[in-house]
Parts: C-alpha cells; structure tokens; sequence
DNA sequence: ATTATTTCGATTGTTGACAATTTGTTGTAT
DNA sequence: ATACAACAAATTGTCAACAATCGAAATAAT
C-alpha cells in the first residue's frame, strides 16, 4: 500500500518541472519559443497551477526567461552565458575543493569512478542524457565533498543549464563540421575526468585546480565555436545574440597556484 | 519614491513576498515558526496562491525552509550557515572583482561613496534597515562591475540571508553583553567599507582581496559569537514557540508613501 | 499614407472551492 | 498503562472559473 516510491509519487508541479526541463535540455523545445501554461498543463492532462509552479523554478534556474503579465520563454543561452555557467560552476567546485582539504573520502571516490565508468560506457552512444547524468554525478561529489550546503544548492541552481548547454553541444553535433569534432569531445569527456579524479586522488590541489581549469576551460570553447556555427548557419539573429566571447584562453584562471 | 507607480502596481505574489521577506528580516517572524498559507493570506487580505509563489521563491532564497505536503518554516539560520553565506559572498565579489581588473568605472565608485555616506548617517542610529540597504549598494556596485548577469543573480540570491544576518546581529545587540560590542561593529561597518573602497580605487587586487576577507570573517566571527549568546541565554525556546502570526491585518497597504 | 485610438482575442494573475495528505485525538484491544 | 487502529482536524495540493493585462488587428483621424 505503501509501496509506492518516491519517484512515482511526485507531486504534479513537480511531474511539470521534470517534464519541461528535460524538453528543454534535450532541445525539444526551441529558444524563444513562447510556453504557454494553458497549452503545456493541457499535454500534462494537469491544471495551470502546477505549471506555474514549475516555470518559475525553471526561470530561477534561468532555462527560462520571465516576464510579468508576459509569459514565460525558453531561454536563449548567449555564448557569454555559457562562458558565465562554466566559470562559476568551475570557480564553485574549486571552492569546494580547497574547503575539503582536497579530500573526498571513500565513497565520493567510489562514486566518481562509478560515473567515470557510465561516461566511458555511453561513449560510444548517441545518449546525451546519459552522459549529463555522469559527469553531473561526477562533479556533484566535489562539490558535496565540502560539506557546504549553500555552496551545493548555488551549484546544484547551475547544473540545469549546464545540461542544456552539453545538448546544444550534442545538437550542434548534426552539422556536417562537428562531426568531425564528435570523436575528440567524446574522448576528452573521459580523459578530462580522469585526470581530474586522479589530482583529487593524489590529493594535489594545485594540479584539481588546474585540470579542472583546462576541464571547463575546454567545455566554453566548445560551446564558443558551437555559437558560431549556429550563427553562421541558421539564425540571422539579432545583435545582442552574439555577444562576444571574451578570452578563451584563460578563461578560468582565478586563484589557481 | 518616484518608482511609485511601479511599486503600487506589483503583483500581489510580489507584495506578499516583500512582506514576508521583511517579516522575517526583521525578527517579527521567529525561526522555526510555522508559516501557514491561509493566514498569511488572510493577513493580506489575498488569497493562497500569491503567497504560495511567495514561500517558494523564499525557499529558494534561504530565508524559509520547506517540505512536500508539510508546509513552510522560517529558516533557523545555523552558525554554520551563516559563516556559508558570508563565505560565498566574499568569494564570488572577489571573482567579480577579479573579472572586472578590480575596475568599478566612475559611476560604481560615486554609488559606493553614496553608501558609504548612508552608513555614516545611520552609523548612530537604530535603523538597521538602513544600514542592511546600504552594505547591500556598497557591494551590489563590486558584483555589477564585472558585468556577468549570473554572478549578479547568484548573488543577489544570498542577499536575503545576508540581510536576515545583519539583523540576528542587531537583535543580539538588545542582551546587555552585545552593548558593549555594538559601538565596536558600528565603527567598523564604516571603516571596513572604507578600507575596501580605498584598496579599490587603488586598483590593488590584492588588497582589495584581503580587505573583502577580514570584511567578511569579521562578519562570520560576530554571527558565531551571536549564536553562542543565543544558545545560552534562549535555552528552551526550540521546542514549541509561539504559532500563530501575530500583527498586521492591513499591514500591506502600508507600501505607499 | 501615416498615425493615433478602439476593440477584441489570447494569456497571465487571482480567487474560492474541492481533493489529498499529514497530524493529532479518541477509542479499543492486549 | 501501552500500543494500535480508526477517525477528525488542520493544512497543503490541485482545479476550474473569473478578472486584469498585454498585443495585435481594426477603425478612425490627420
């Protein structure tokens, strides 16, 4: 009677929430497009109210833009806010680093090379959702590592972005140039996080510091070029779309050594 | 103010989380006190659903703390949470800081001037709203300078607690121990403020990044010693306070001036 | 033809009623 | 008396209808 777990017993406004983040990472839902509460809570088979709940979570995780008496809109990330997500997700794990003394213990060691071992098995995939979920449960441990609340609620605001921007990567992946680009992200997702766990391991701050600079340093790059493609191919967009990227060389450098 | 038209014609979800905001940054709502949807609805004079996307958006902030199908309590602020805020705080205006080339631009240094001249003015008084509004336009122009919009909005959403810190200090300040240091902390509200502006207008990196450190360990250390009052002095106060709110039928309408 | 004004449709903001869930209470059996 | 089950009260979650607001088409004015 019990039985029934707590998965399946979400709320609806959370059943919402859970559906429009993923349609809007997985990109089924296009930047700009309007989200209708009325339209949405109808697919739902749901009321407006849960709906209502859900797209202000989502415009405090900024996958969508709010405007009063206006609406909601799916949320049309810039290169510079995929620059912005990088730096502050990267600077908040390094924070948690040096909180944690480098120090992860047993079981956030055990989980990491759990995650390590799902991202090396969708390698070879098309699962994208599934590559989220690892290198999110990757990072996560760095983070809880600090035993930090606030510091893993702020991180925890960032990941949705996050994997929105690693789909945009993915979608950008059915142009004709990225492909040749695939095979080389694919690799550095497992050997970047390798290298990463390895520092921590050592419990080498300086070399986490760095291999997690180069890490998200590599990711705004990515998601850089992707911008470009995207403005060149499709979007005659407006002016403030393309905001210029700003150095991507040092692009994390902060307090590191 | 002048802003008269926007502010009469919020929202009432808006209105209500003004108010509630205040409420409890101002103490008139007590930590782990209940906060029941329809009373303060009633209070109001609105109905439930406003409120609710009030508490949510305070859940999100810190201020209030909330579980499925139990509803929401005010956020008991722990020692430990207190020294996360500051420490989050200080860290992300440094990364502001260090973003912007500890460049703030003429118009940034006129606004913390400004603030610091309202610190001044109420450095004698007892309005420590005042003085929350100003330490918030001092550092707000530090955040704002290095120009990353997620940076503003992260931390924009600590300053709620921040707040609600500056105030737990002031109502320790009514125990006859706290009178003896609260001269202390009010020279130092100023002068603190005056050594990072001054590092700042230096263009001293460094120094500002060790100013903006004491700043906020001065802080974390006057939260920790608070609490250590309250525990002592409030010993039997955590089991069952008092439930029902109190005050303010009609408190709302007060926002106009 | 262009600009200003009005109307109207679509969408969000708000409300009061109802359903589901949690919590406290009472009664019963051991 | 204690533990446990059924019930009752309080509170949150959800819904459908209504009101307020925004935007665009239609109309009028210059």
């Amino acid at each position: 009677m019990k039985k029934d777990s707590a998965v399946t017993r979400n709320s609806y406004s959370e059943k919402a929430l859970l559906y429009l983040r993923e349609q809007i990472i997985n990109g089924n839902l296009h930047p700009q497009e309007k989200l209708i509460e009325s339209d949405i809570a109808q697919a739902l088979g749901i009321s407006r109210g849960p709906v209502r709940d859900a797209l202000k979570q989502l415009a405090v995780e900024g996958l969508v833009d709010y405007q009063p008496n206006k609406g909601c809109t799916v949320a049309l990330i810039s290169p510079r806010d995929a620059y912005e997500v990088f730096f502050l997700r990267g600077n908040l794990e390094k924070l948690a680093l040096e909180k944690s003394g480098c120090h992860i213990g047993d079981y956030g060691i055990f989980v990491m090379e759990t995650a390590l071992d799902e991202m090396r098995a969708v390698s070879g995939t098309e699962n994208t959702m599934a590559e989220v979920n690892a290198d999110e449960k990757f990072h996560r441990q760095i983070v809880l590592a600090s035993q930090m609340d606030r510091l893993v609620k702020m991180w925890e605001l960032l990941s949705p972005l996050n994997g929105a921007m690693f789909l945009s990567i993915k979608n950008a992946n059915n142009s004709p140039l990225a492909k040749v680009l695939d095979p080389t992200r694919r690799r550095d997702l497992v050997t970047s996080h390798e290298m990463i766990l390895n520092a921590i391991k050592k419990g080498d701050l300086a070399e986490a510091y760095s291999q997690l600079d180069t890490h998200y340093t590599k990711n705004g790059e990515r998601v850089y070029r992707l911008s470009l493609m995207n403005a060149s191919s499709t979007l005659e967009d407006t002016a403030e779309n393309s905001l210029h990227m700003p150095q991507s060389k040092a692009l994390l450098e902060g307090t590191a050594e």
